[in-house]
DNA sequence: TTTTGAGTTGTTCGA
DNA sequence: GTCGAACAACTCAAA
């Protein structure tokens, strides 16, 4: 018997269980849909790495990927039929939109079955709980537990598969022309960063991963989105020694599961007081604050080499994100909404489960002890996170004339506005004490 | 059961 | 310049 494996976020053939639980039976029908809806919401960064990865994938199984645009509730049904498969292969999804799709999808199958094997993360979301059942909202406990669950041996090797392609295949989907280079993708594209990194970049990570200025970070978040590796064949990989990493892989199941437990955290605050009750900047204003801090021109030297890392890569060094994510919920009082709408559609990596929870920690409403006087001052984290200014002259060229540090205080070098560099918009010490005040009236609610 | 101490990523102020 | 304290309120686990 034939059955369908139906990949969505796992584009890999290494380590893939849902694979090896589809082979088992016969020949594997090797389907992606291409969902309108999640195609929409990618943004043309990700359209774009998308289709890379699919021609990757499909090339490692000799032109076989069986590709079909729709709805996926009529798409699996349909090429499950023209299989005549007796089982419908997947990785279980535990975003929001995947977990309410795979439930139509299931009732649509009807009678046969919709089978999930294996999950983008080590530990599926929901297994790590504390003693009386109930979910973590703090994250060095969650670390704990989920250590001490551990997780299962990679995959094996799936061997030789027969693939088969029941009915005729439909174009790659077309997105718009990017100008700027995304890194290469697809599974072999994965594991040779990986090695590479561990080669030569795991040593170093605690100490250098702060640092936008120097690639000191993995460089792997598009590969783990995408499932062209798996966290697990990462976590096979790391010794006693690379805790800091591990933490970090760490944090992206821990943010899944928050996000598996509060699925209208996506869009609304874990702290419910906190979407009624902050001020925030409104109309026109609003819309300038918006629009400076997309373009990189809010006069804040890191703050808009950060923006323009996004708009010019897909990609932002995490440092920063965290430093541009205080700047327009403390500076501008902006909603963090408004900026995580905005770095989906522009990351490459975007992941609406670390996303959502980056920002809901950096604004002070998500998990964790976020103590609301953590206001980053984005001239201090420049200064010390980008000590020779390296990072800014490299995205913001009206600042290359200034050297060194001083590219963090353009006003107090003579020609520091001289190239049509913006002077700040807000005045960041005025705007802290409203944020401060802002969540001290939260506070007492 | 109650208490206690710690909690990713910070900043400022005053000694 | 460096350094420690202070900056809430809540979650969680261990004592």
């Amino acid at each position: 018997m034939a059955s369908v494996l139906w990949f969505r976020r796992d584009l890999r053939l290494r380590d893939n269980p849902a694979l090896l639980a589809a082979a088992e039976s016969g020949p594997v029908v090797p389907l992606f849909v291409v969902d309108p809806v999640l195609w929409e919401r990618a943004g043309a960064v990700r359209q774009n790495y998308l289709v890379a990865s699919l021609r990757s994938l499909g090339a490692s199984l000799g032109r076989n990927l069986l590709l079909i645009h729709g709805r996926p509730e009529e798409v699996v049904p349909r090429i499950a039929k023209a299989a005549k498969a007796d089982a419908v292969h997947i990785a279980a999804d535990y975003s929001p939109y995947g977990q309410a799709r795979d439930a139509r999808v299931g009732t649509a199958l009807k009678k046969t079955p919709l089978v999930r094997t294996g999950s983008p993360y080590a530990v599926a979301p929901g297994r790590v709980t504390k003693a009386d059942g109930t979910a973590y909202r703090v994250y060095t406990p969650f670390f704990k537990a989920w250590l001490q669950h551990g997780w299962r041996a990679p995959a094996d090797d799936p061997g030789d598969v027969e693939w088969w392609m029941p009915v005729g295949c439909q174009g790659y989907p077309s997105p718009p022309e990017l100008d700027i280079a995304l890194p290469p993708a697809g599974e072999d594209a994965a594991w040779e960063r990986w090695e590479t990194f561990r080669a030569t970049g795991l040593a170093d990570y605690a100490e250098l991963r702060n640092r936008p200025d120097i690639a000191g970070t993995s460089s792997l978040s598009q590969y783990l989105r995408f499932g062209e590796i798996h966290p697990r064949s990462l976590l096979t990989d790391l010794g006693d020694a690379d805790e800091v990493f591990r933490k970090e892989i760490c944090w992206r199941e821990f943010y899944a599961d928050v996000l598996f437990h509060n699925p209208s955290s996506t869009t609304h605050s874990l702290d419910p007081r906190y979407d009624t009750i902050m001020r925030w900047t409104k109309g026109k204003q609003a819309r300038e604050f918006l629009e400076a801090w997309q373009t990189g021109m809010t006069g804040f030297p890191f703050v808009d080499a950060g923006m323009r890392q996004l708009r010019d890569e897909g990609w932002m060094h995490n440092r920063v994100r965290m430093v541009v994510a205080s700047f327009l919920v403390k500076d501008l009082h902006l909603p963090w909404q408004r900026g995580a709408e905005h770095f989906m559609h522009m990351l490459r990596d975007g992941d609406v489960a670390s996303n959502s929870h980056g920002w809901q920690w950096t604004a002070g409403c998500g998990t964790d002890a976020s103590p609301f006087y953590r206001v980053f001052n984005p001239i201090g984290q420049g200064e010390k996170f980008d000590p020779d200014g390296d990072y800014v002259r490299r995205y913001v060229p009206e600042l290359a004339h200034i050297p060194g540090s001083a590219v963090h205080q353009p006003w107090n070098w003579i020609d520091g506005y001289a190239h049509g560099y913006p002077e700040p918009i807000v005045d960041h010490a005025h705007e802290r004490q409203v944020a401060l005040a802002d969540f001290a009236a939260i506070k007492g609610r």
